[in-house]
DNA sequence: GCATGAAATAACCAATTGGTTATTAAACGA
DNA sequence: TCGTTTAATAACCAATTGGTTATTTCATGC
């Protein structure tokens, strides 16, 4: 998968209140789908649509326990998610780097002006 | 906006190459939607979809300028988007501490048997 | 007033999403 | 073997998404 595309998928499955739940559930530690269904208003299939959307997304792993499927969290494309917006920020604030210089140069030639009289 | 539905959109919002790239142009400054779109082989119309999406969200701010309707960027929706994400990760964290702990203890008792023998 | 340029809007389309109910499959326990 | 539990899958539906082309709106300059 490109680069761009595990971004896509990451973004995606967080943009939804209940897999972002999901995601909060499992950070306290493995569940099964009926766990993670249980706080919600919705029924089981549904959950394990949202729970197929994180899997392609690789934010959570499916193993086996008897009957059981337990999911786990994977944190990695989180991470690479953050990466993102923090590369992102950086962006931005060089473009204030840059208005901070163009203001500077404004208050100095202002400065001179000033002298000038 | 709920902060639940705002970070709905913007992750949404960022779930597309197109309108990260989009972004990423606005981070150097504003842009009009033809100088937006040129980089896309993509129509007009559907680049204006795109920046919808982003005003819905709140990323992306029009303003007027003659027949231009040049787009800047807005920053505090991101900004929410990271701290979930670090809030997040924290909570992770404090899952591996409790983890830790567990280790921290079963060293303990295995030196506790040592010292026994 | 009119042609031009920039962007929005409308109407349409196929694919995807997020939900449902009903059914099936897999593993266990008695 | 048979019933129970757990979860997946199928089939369906309405709404949304991401694109298209055609048209309209708005501001400008002559």
């Amino acid at each position: 998968m490109r680069v761009s595309d595990q971004l896509d998928a990451t973004f995606a499955a967080l943009a939804d209140p209940t897999r972002r739940a999901i995601l909060t559930r499992l950070a306290a530690g493995e569940a099964s789908v009926a766990q993670l269904a249980a706080p919600f208003d919705m029924s089981q299939p549904a959950v394990s649509k949202h729970l197929k959307v994180l899997e392609r997304a690789g934010l959570v792993l499916r193993s086996r326990e008897a009957q059981r499927r337990p999911r786990t969290l994977q944190t990695e494309p989180l991470q690479a998610a953050a990466t993102w917006l923090e590369d992102f920020r950086s962006l931005w604030e060089e473009r204030f780097q840059g208005l901070d210089t163009v203001l500077d140069e404004l208050m100095a030639a202002a400065e001179q002006e000033r002298d000038d009289e």
